[in-house]
DNA sequence: AATGAATGAGTTTTCATTCAT
DNA sequence: CATGAATGAAAACTCATTCAT
């Protein structure tokens, strides 16, 4: 805690204070009570409230970059299961819902604000073309048969995006029922995705890794 | 104009601020401002502005809703690209646009404020049952081959209205090409539903409408 | 009391604020606390505090004007006797004192100020124009011999101006004794533009007014 | 520039910023920005804020009467004409215009605050004493005609003072015309006192020095 | 029904000052 | 000596709400 520097304590009082108040409601006092500090002290690192919210976002939108990035050293298949995969949102992830909530509000301020528009869209580029990229590798490689891989990965996104979306702002009563359980939204969406997107273009002889397995490796991970 | 009754001008008010403003930036003053009425006005006909902003978000959502129910005359196939096609936003939509934009950061507010939540649930419900319903009547109607309905429908909506926050936060400059073509994000999405999850479960024999004609249509009742 | 506009009230918060506090340490507080206004009605009807002094500063400089070009009915050598007594200041006249400071103060901000140097400029020019015509006017009547008269305006004005700077910034100990009468500064100065400057340029057989009957008379007036 | 001890590092600062700012919008930081040291090192060497403004006026006065008593050593009518020279503003002069700037606004603070007001009495002091010894000592030289010394000086002091105020804070634009060159309004001012108040009191067979020369020759020693 | 005037509580921001190093 | 970090108090300004008319 202590051995935080001051510019990441301020970004994580940012993040709560997000969480708590909502984008729309935020002050500068919600934050700094967050943090311990000042107000003033969080005039000191940032000049207004919008730089200090532009430097939130951009610290955002780099971790969640690299998430993207990273098990690339894995075969095609695994690497779209794991990419769909990090969609899926348990309701005990509160403090991920909570933060694409917060991401959400700061993405309907894009068209009121150059500077959050411009991170956004340099985000959403990365996230389109790694999906293509998987996908179009996957072809390459023979695991896929050969479809329009930056069209594929839109309709994915979307899905993905738009189940998320959906079950953070419904809340996590707005479950589907799948064999008797009750899935969240993201995650039946994932299932569905693969079951009717992805394992219909498989090549013969191919098959998927387990949603199941990734799940718990990438939560081996975190 | 002039014979629109007060909250029908109180109305027009308000979705014409939060076009200009946003939601977090809105201000009574903004409404009034739209309308040719004084402040004071708002507050005589809602006590709050939060009291306001629930109406708005009422009537926005009802008007929505009977967009969603009507064609009901149809058959099952046209119903379905019905459906999908009232999510095509073209990039001359500024007015739908701005009107999504603002219903999702209304969204956004929803974890923080009861009556939104409320109001959204409503409406979400409303949308994935119609979708559930038509794919029902197509399966019953022997036009599609037997699925999940729900979760069918829920992958639909999730990529619709996935591919609509992007549009709309994103701009459309975010565009997919599609044989030489720049289709705008919601456009290539119902193109690929209709393509990759639709056509794949039609029954044989049967075909879907085409979403060229069904957008013309649509377009002519409006 | 009572019955004066807000605007008036206002204006004479200010004028009230800027005597209690100068000009550097004026506060929108200092003003509402002067009236019995909120700092916020200030907000109301001014946008900024640099509106309302530029508005205080514009009708300060009208009234000041109103005053200078009055008793233009006068002989021109009752005029410009008029003219230099009204800038005597007598220790009673405390409000006018205070006035004419905070006229300095907002007199220094002019190099800063494009609003404020307008409104500076224009003022200056009027009281230029004013001392130089009753000069020309006294020539041309045969009352003063033939000189410069914008220049000897110049002169008259320079001292006139210095005189009243001095006096109010250094307070009225500062006295000049005279005949063993101590005289405020603005006072002696007055004697000694008469004496030295004017006196010296009367035609033959023409004689000025007495200061002390021209003091007494604008008493009356005011 | 870097063998000046830290304290003449800040006075010039202050000045810098003075000159930038003005007096009312001066800030610490603006004193700091002008030296390349820290707010914290102002502190340090001067407690608080007013300290150091007392102090800077302090030296600035200082400094100011040195250069009023030097070339006691010439004959009065011509420490006359160098009195009253050393007015003289150029357009040129852009330092020591904004220099006069800034002290007339700390002359305007004199009544709120003692300090400063005392500073200012004590200078004023020696400024009319000095003026009034130069005549005394040329009328007991037999160089002016037998007037009242302190009161010639003070009409003198007042000329002089009001021609530079009303040059500083109206502009250079703010000329008077002669002989069909435009000069500044303290140049015309000194022009007019040397005919106007001083050539009239010489003694028979006496002249003052040329105004030119005695400017030239404060403009070699500066 | 409608409004201009008014305000209190709160917002962002500023700034002199302090303190640990 | 010197500074970066930090803060409390107060500044200008905003805004939902109220009230008299």
């Amino acid at each position: 805690m202590s051995d935080e520097t001051v510019d990441e304590q301020i970004m994580t009082a940012v993040s709560d204070a997000l969480q708590s108040n909502g984008y729309a409601a935020l002050t500068m006092q919600d934050i700094a009570d967050e943090s311990e500090k000042s107000k003033s002290l969080l005039h000191y690192h940032y000049d207004t409230k919008e730089d200090l919210l532009v430097a939130f976002l951009d610290q955002l939108l780099t971790d969640y970059e690299q998430r993207i990035a990273c098990r690339s050293d894995q075969p095609p298949e695994q690497r779209i299961v794991d990419f769909v995969a990090r969609f899926v949102l348990t309701p005990e992830d509160d403090d991920r819902a909570a933060f694409h909530l917060a991401l959400l509000e700061m993405r309907s301020q894009g068209p009121f604000n150059d500077r959050i528009r411009e991170q956004l869209h340099r985000s959403d580029q990365l996230l389109r073309e790694t999906a293509g990229d998987i996908i179009a590798d996957g072809i390459e490689a023979g695991v896929f048969e050969t479809v329009n891989s930056e069209r594929t990965a839109a309709l994915l996104i979307a899905a993905l995006d738009g189940a998320r979306t959906r079950q953070i702002t419904l809340g996590d009563a707005n479950t589907i029922a799948l064999d008797g359980m009750e899935l969240t939204y993201t995650r039946a969406t994932v299932e569905e995705i693969l079951s009717q997107i992805l394992e219909p273009i498989l090549a013969e002889e191919c098959s998927l890794p387990s949603l199941e397995a990734t799940l718990a490796e990438l939560d081996r991970e975190a």
